[in-house]
DNA sequence: ACAAAATGCAAGTATGTACTTGCATACGTT
DNA sequence: AACGTATGCAAGTACATACTTGCATTTTGT
């Protein structure tokens, strides 16, 4: 029954290597190690098998993990920039594909779209928790603030194995300069990301 | 004789949409408006064209414009952004294509990682005068600070279309206030942005 | 042990793709 | 008026793709 399963997983990462029309059946059979046909038995058409593969990785992603009451931003943020350094990562290849077929097919980005839509949402919140408490200057708008942070890390991710000479630092102490940065620009009480470690 | 320099042009436009795969000979002939035939007479093959319509966009890469001798940091960086985020959102599907294609086709990545070098290298050195004019802190290190600020704006013209609702100003507006977060993460001394209109 | 369900295999259909060939037609130059 | 060059058009080649069908074989549940 695990034959469903390996499928799926398998489709999913021939999608994000090659695209909706890089990924042939041929080989996502020859790569599962399953007849083509078995393909079509259990999903029907192409499309639905990567709608489903897209699906299910959409149903596990990780939980954000801010936290409601904020009592440490610098340490709160560095921990979620993190985590989320290493979810953009992991997937970068699935992002690039899904991004690039935004023209042609538009579903194929809800993946990206939806993941990223939570993430942001939950940041904006923190956000507006510091600011509430006086934990972050008043003068910059949370919104753009937001999309530095989270486009900081998202180019990084998804440029880093492109041009990495760009990136001489791993993505852990990636993940602490730009929190460093971003605490700065919002005018929260940090301390240099050589001693944060 | 222009024939020529049609066919690259619509062959740009189309592989930014669909990408290598899907820029078959058959659709760059049709938009162009000329014969399937003509494209193979001009180029040999798909693939020469392709590479060809990417190299005469490089070649035609706008100038920078960062001056050699910073007298107004906040305002040049802001003309600088302004003028870098239009190149980007302009070519933002080609970035797309180009960047999903690594995997498959790592020579097809070259107009991006190249005007990002370019560009990149130039804002780091301006960054560099900057500091050696104590015109920024020294805290803070400019390989990352480079890449927050240029990953903001590749962030934004790339995700924009796909999410718009998490980027509810102009790409003008988007270009200031990341300018304006910058500066105050890199130390430098900036009015807030609704006053540099 | 037996039946049902899942899989493999071989072959076939219809379409799309990159690319070629041969010939006819238009165009500008001399 | 003659000629080379650029283009169009029709047809064809060789291969890849999504998907189907029929039948044999394995796996699984009871």
């Amino acid at each position: 029954m695990d034959t469903r399963e390996h499928i799926l997983e398998v489709a999913l990462r021939v999608y994000a290597e090659t695209g909706t029309r890089g990924a042939t059946t041929r080989r996502i059979a020859s790569e599962a190690g399953c007849n083509e046909v078995t393909l079509f038995r259990h999903f029907g058409t192409k499309e639905n098998l990567l709608r489903e593969a897209l699906h299910q990785a959409l149903d596990r992603l990780p939980p954000v993990g801010l936290p409601p009451e904020p009592r440490n931003p610098a340490g709160e943020l560095l921990a979620w920039a993190r985590h989320q350094m290493a979810f953009l990562f992991r997937y970068r290849a699935l992002i690039r594909s899904s991004l690039a077929e935004f023209e042609e097919y538009p579903v194929m980005c809800a993946f990206v779209s939806e993941s990223t839509r939570l993430v942001a949402n939950e940041l904006s919140a923190y956000l507006s928790r510091l600011r509430d408490r006086g934990l972050i200057d008043r003068v910059v708008d949370e919104r753009s603030a937001c999309a530095m942070l989270m486009g900081s890390l998202f180019s990084d991710a998804v440029n880093r194995d492109v041009m990495p000479e760009r990136y001489p630092y791993s993505i852990e102490e990636a993940a602490e300069r730009y929190v460093f940065l971003f605490l700065r620009a919002v005018g929260g009480r940090v301390s240099p990301p050589t001693e944060s470690r």
